[in-house]
DNA sequence: AATCTTTCTACGGAATTCCGTAATCAAGTC
DNA sequence: GACTTGATTACGGAATTCCGTAGAAAGATT
């Protein structure tokens, strides 16, 4: 977990561009929201976008809101003063004091109950804290960093998320895409993972491992294949086999099945392109339209379409 | 293998407009030439051709020319004078003696040695017929219906088809679809066989064998498909269950796996349409040149794809 | 019942895909 | 070396796909 290493590893296209728009912005101050699953890697954007800003030389705090309960999260925020806090000796300073000058990163910013989210608001609104228990407002001077793992705005939309906190949050969004959407840079990851933890051994990887590894759907993204990778390095020698990999790479690897069932289809099936493009999405369209129980609305955004090319695909493809 | 049953059941586009087309030319005596894989029901389509066409009172014959001897082949098309033929008593009309006036249907004939290839050009040509051992030429008036399963043009190209017996053919050609290039006509054939099979016993089908049904490749197309439902209503009463069908269907069922293996990339796997689809094309298009060691041509040719868009589609994919 | 939300439907133009054509290249073949 | 044959490139326009927009319909909420 500790995240030290401040090496953001990617050829990929996507995040090369999440990265410019980044270095436009990042000496602004306006605050930045990370939205994107868990281990993709959003503290490490965060802290990247601290060193590269003007405040760098001043203090980087992050802190995870998630699962905390609501009377220390507001003690961990803006401290408190003596004796205030039950069973707490001295005063304390709140987080919000120590990145003074500097940035702090709230993490999982979606997990923050209604009250602190207020609280939040009144902070980011006035510029200044007040600690618990304490009279006098102090001023503060931090840039905002927030990370979700969902869409704010369904939360906003659903009540749970305060409208106005998500404005003052939402000023520089970033959509941070998973490691199954960018599979090009598993490989390079890897390597980097590998010489992190053996920076000594040279450690290799066969072509069928490789291939597993990359066609692996990472539900725990980048997090996931750190984990992986450590754990193999710890006992693998000279090479990397497919053997050596954890049960769900080797079995849960539904490309590898999608792979093998179309070259079937190609080769036992004497099927062409079109036959098996075709059968493979109308196979799709209503799978999805099965999982979503006949949203098209829901179906269309699950495949990642606009609601009008899917409908267009149904028709195409006469689904009720 | 009785074809007496002359019902064209098909409710499939494709083949529409080929009857379509069939029925602007059938009564122009123009020869036609039926291309399609074993078992698409050539036969059909050739008797069909003579029942609707104006020679329709007259003799429809049909032969096939596999695997035959060249003499005997000789002698059953164009007839023998007494003695001439060996151990044969008498003398004996030909093929096309008896189809005068009406049809006469060559099935195979990709199988016809060269030698015999020269005899028909010349009947073709002339019109008449020599027996074998006789001496004058006997005028003959027949409409000729021919079968392929391959490209006679290819063989043409590769000199084991005469270019001029080709080109006296090939009048009218018409390329018959592959079962599994209509898998729409499966469930009406097999209601049909079966009503053909089990006249009075009413049979039924699950909805999970009438899957495996239209998703297996029927390599032996509709033949095939007919000798499975007659072993089938053998012995199956009400209903056929998946567990009725021969092993091949249960099993060898390359589209069953695609459609799991896709539904597991879109549910376990999280992935996108986008996604899935690119990744499905990108694998095919390298097994496809894997399988024609790198021959674009021939690839995009097994893939059914012109050679320019299965080449604008490895630039997109970025493959070699 | 009135309003707000969500979903469905239809339309039109931008973007991409698809494929025929033709030029170029690479090997044989004579 | 000229010729033939088959494969690889390159190009441009027809056809299709893709998606934003915006109005209609159907549920929800009050």
């Amino acid at each position: 977990m500790n995240t030290t290493n401040l090496t953001l590893i990617s050829k990929n296209q996507q995040m090369r561009e999440i990265l410019n728009q980044i270095s436009k912005v990042v000496d602004s101050d306006s605050s930045v929201l990370l939205i994107g699953e868990t281990g993709v890697g959003k503290e490490i954007f965060a802290e990247y976008i601290h060193k590269i800003s003007n405040r760098s030389l001043n203090a980087f705090v992050k802190i995870g809101l998630a699962a905390m309960p609501s009377e220390l999260l507001a003690s961990e925020l803006f401290g408190h003063e003596k004796g205030s806090f039950t069973s707490a000796a001295g005063e304390k300073k709140g987080l919000f004091e120590i990145a003074n000058g500097g940035s702090i990163f709230l993490d999982d910013i979606d997990d923050v109950p209604f009250e602190i989210q207020t609280k939040l608001l009144r902070v980011l609104e006035s510029k200044e804290i007040m600690r618990i228990g304490g009279t006098n407002p102090i001023p503060v001077d931090v840039r905002l960093i927030t990370a979700s793992k969902v869409d704010l705005k369904e939360l906003v939309s659903r009540g749970i998320f305060r409208a106005d906190l998500f404005y003052r949050i939402n000023v520089v969004p970033f959509q941070i895409p998973s490691l199954r959407e960018r599979r090009d840079d598993i490989p390079p990851l890897i390597e980097h993972f590998l010489k992190m933890f053996q920076p000594n051994k040279k450690i290799e990887i066969t072509n069928e491992a490789m291939k597993a590894f990359v066609n692996y759907p990472w539900p725990g993204n980048v997090r996931e294949l750190k984990n992986v990778i450590n754990r193999i390095s710890l006992f693998v020698s000279g090479k990397i086999n497919f053997d050596d990999l954890p049960f769900e790479v080797q079995n849960e690897n539904p490309i590898e099945f999608l792979l093998k069932a179309c070259n079937k289809c190609y080769v036992d099936g004497n099927m062409k392109f079109d036959q098996i493009v075709k059968c493979l999405e109308h196979n799709l369209l209503k799978e999805a339209l099965k999982v979503s129980s006949g949203n098209q609305s829901n179906a269309a955004k699950n495949l990642g379409l606009s609601l009008s090319t899917f409908r267009d695909k149904l028709k195409k493809y006469n689904i009720v």
